[in-house]
DNA sequence: TTTCAGTAAGTGAACATTCACTTACTTTGT
DNA sequence: ACAAAGTAAGTGAATGTTCACTTACTGAAA
């Protein structure tokens, strides 16, 4: 399952065009256009279009599970993870906008059951982290026990998923670190104990 | 711009063929197997594909708006006026989960800019029709005031789309009316000041 | 000399849409 | 009262386009 250099320069091409195009637009022949040269050639690196895609939500789920891990490991105390974890996840899509496309689309999701299975790892991955991290801020009574921590999680993950909706509407158009600060600021100020 | 019976029985008949097989399955060949006549006979009716999507969202967006209007109107109070909004729209996209797939979908969004418009105009209604609640709620000091109001709206949209998010991928397998009034309490719990 | 990485030129299937034509009603002029 | 004209709503075949993917060939490097 290793990723050669010219596989994964395919996959970026296959971000880029996402990012430019959405689904629509991610054909093998925009593909292969943007890589500079013809349809086929694809076909040397990868059995099918759809291999592209999973390839390019495999990487995905394993380079966030370490990123995250590396994030949240580096500060301490509940509040502080919960800061560390999102400003790692907006900063990683505003690096790769492409992956907003990808892994908020449900338009990929419907494509095969291989794509919808690699998105809904992405998204286990993600609650994977940020269960500990909410469950500690309510025994420490950081949080607020006034819900469930089930309830807690999806609240605060509607929320960035609501706002990378907005964001990809505006084609990526507005500036998301301010945009980002201001609603983990507003979240942590909901669930914080007063 | 009146819609004919038949018209209509085509609108839902694409809805039925949404649910079922999501924006892929839904195709001119599609509907005119659910209608039971040919693919031709569909444009005696519509004039495009494009047409019947529209058609389904305007349609959607006239009727979302009186129905909030009403609901909000028979309750009073923002708490009861907050669950009023949400319980009409749980009640209304269970009765037609198609509209679930329609209106949270951004495979539909990127088909055209006159689909994107159409949806966002829905969304733009549920906030039209929320903000008011939201700012009584504070200005009576019912609701936090602790982050703005379009911080709180932000959040309480954003759960909800969440919500129909993960019902449509369990294909609308459970029971959302449980799942629902969970979330209002969840949300108000939070929101309102303690 | 074989293998790798490309090209050129195709394939069939699916797609939305259009075409000429038919059938069953409804209006209308006499 | 009734034939002629018009219309709404269907059929079936065909359109051009796009899609993912395949096959046969080619140059070059190891």
């Amino acid at each position: 399952m290793e990723i050669t250099d010219r596989q994964m320069e395919i996959i970026e091409a296959a971000g880029k065009i996402l990012t430019t195009s959405g689904i629509n637009g991610l054909t093998t022949k925009n593909v292969a256009a943007e890589m500079k040269f013809t349809e086929s050639a694809i076909y040397r690196h990868f059995k099918s279009k759809e291999d592209i895609i999973v390839a390019m939500l495999h990487y995905l789920a394993e380079t966030m599970d370490a990123r995250l891990s590396d994030a949240v490991s580096a500060a301490s105390g509940p509040e502080e993870r919960f800061k560390a974890l999102f400003r790692s996840q907006y900063r990683f899509f505003k690096a790769e906008p492409h992956f907003v496309v990808a892994v908020f689309s449900d338009g990929l999701m419907e494509q095969s059951e291989r794509i919808n299975d690699a998105i809904l790892k992405i998204m286990a991955t993600v609650m994977r982290q940020l269960m500990p991290i909410v469950m500690e801020g309510q025994q420490k009574q950081v949080f607020t026990n006034a819900i469930s921590a089930e309830e807690l999680l999806h609240i605060v993950l509607g929320t960035f998923r609501l706002q990378m909706f907005k964001w990809r509407v505006a084609n990526f158009g507005f500036d998301i670190d301010r945009q980002s600060e201001n609603m983990i600021a507003a979240l942590l100020t909901l669930i914080k104990t007063r």
